[in-house]
DNA sequence: CGATTCATTGATCGAGATCAAAATTGGTGG
DNA sequence: CCACCAATTTTGATCTCGATCAATGAATCG
């Protein structure tokens, strides 16, 4: 539970108890194989997620074929506050890795949400977050070039894995294919490659095997305008861990 | 208030407990002149506004004066959410006609979400057809092509208004220029020109000085790959009104 | 009315798409 | 460990949708 400890520490004081109070929710958690749904179109959902491990994506496919990844999933985050609504969903979640999910149930979780201030606080807050995320997802597919639009998705990307896991370097995991990335960016898989080459031939990142290297931070973010206060996330600092360690580990 | 009474009715079967305890927060209300801003980017907001009449622009302006519209807000909507979370925006809201807007008191709000059922229910669901309305936003920059773009959006701006304030023909009175829609699709004025232009040459849509004619809802609905459902509104009937007119006129 | 903003039209350009083939990677089973 | 197959990535050649640049035509408004 770890990245969504950490996360929720950024919103409040009290970690612990919100993590405490889901636990008590008595959460499912469920193993999740690669390209397997978790919300498919059109179905109801009467549960809320918490990404666990793994990645998903969240998309629309167009009746051609064509489809647009929304949003990235990574762990620690909640989706979709939208089943609370008791609406069919309108997007497919998917697993990207093996991933490791809670299943929480709605009634039980709006419960938690009236009896709890630190509890709500936190998800309001990864509310207003997660609409931060979409909004800078529509100026970068409206109006950012090829390069800048994958220079802008890695730095988000890098900035929200840290603050989730707490890693320390420049490196950042990239479990997904380009046509994943195409799909996100509203570009081609050929294009994405190239502009990547690109990217590394102007030694800003290196790439190799799932991994990308930022290799100049500060250029790269230039290039793409990034702006690393959009995402409200404050960066994690593990060398001051902000509780009792094992505390941590045993919640949830 | 009519409109944002319609809106609450297609959330809550209760309306008029909603909008007597928006009342109740004695919200203040405000004329707002084209091209007002009414939140700045940076600025921490304490209130919420809810839109009564007019139209107003969300966006995001790059370094370069590239600019990007978020979305478009319509007489009924209700923003920004995220005051409530304390943080500072992170994009503009500028009104394009002459408006009017209610200033409500997040304080006051949050302690009516508290107290009131129906109240919660019915901004949970607002805010879950915002994020449903970004989503499609999305999808609709980053996957579809211009003519697909432009259809689109009339279609949905057409849905919005006839849900809002209840008109019966296909008239969409578009009180913005080619500029601020471009900025909204990610594309050029000039190119938003032509391919209006030919829409109309197609005899889909008809256009005359602000307003645009849908002349053939079904063609330019397969054009656009338009799905009705998308946006969770029901189609306002306003022959069969929910309620007493007079109740209607004196709320709020 | 001028003056200014906005919309349209025309000509040309270019970023990214498309099509196609080769190279790399990853897994699977012998 | 290697051979084989499928999926992914890269590279090359060409095309196209929408951008850009520039001029002309409405509308709007003191």
């Amino acid at each position: 539970m770890q990245a969504f400890y950490n996360r929720v520490s950024q919103y409040v004081s009290t970690p612990d108890e919100v993590c405490d109070r889901i636990d008590r929710l008595r959460p499912r958690e469920t193993d999740i194989l690669p390209d397997e749904d978790i919300i498919r179109v059109g179905e109801v959902a009467s549960q809320l997620f918490i990404l666990r491990e793994g990645w998903a994506v969240r998309y629309r496919t167009l009746e051609d074929g064509r489809r647009q990844i929304v949003n990235f999933m990574l762990p620690g985050d909640i989706f979709d506050l939208q089943a609370l609504s008791g609406l069919e969903a309108d997007h497919t979640v998917t697993a990207v890795t093996r991933s490791r999910i809670l299943e929480v149930d709605a009634m039980a979780f709006v419960e938690a949400l009236k009896s709890s201030g630190p509890f709500a606080s936190a998800f309001w807050w990864a509310a207003v977050q997660e609409e931060s995320i979409l909004r800078e997802q529509i100026v970068r597919v409206g109006r950012r070039s090829a390069r800048e639009r994958i220079a802008h998705l890695l730095l988000e990307l890098h900035r929200r894995l840290t603050c989730a896991l707490g890693g320390k370097d420049n490196n950042l995991v990239l479990p997904v294919t380009r046509s994943d990335l195409a799909d996100a960016l509203g570009l081609t898989p050929v294009h994405v490659s190239r502009t990547m080459s690109w990217l590394q031939s102007a030694r800003l990142i290196e790439q190799k095997r799932g991994v990308v290297s930022i290799m100049d931070r500060d250029r790269l973010s230039r290039l793409a305008h990034f702006d690393d206060a959009y995402l409200h996330l404050r960066k994690l600092d593990l060398s001051f861990p902000p509780q009792d360690p094992d505390r941590i580990r045993r919640v949830i």
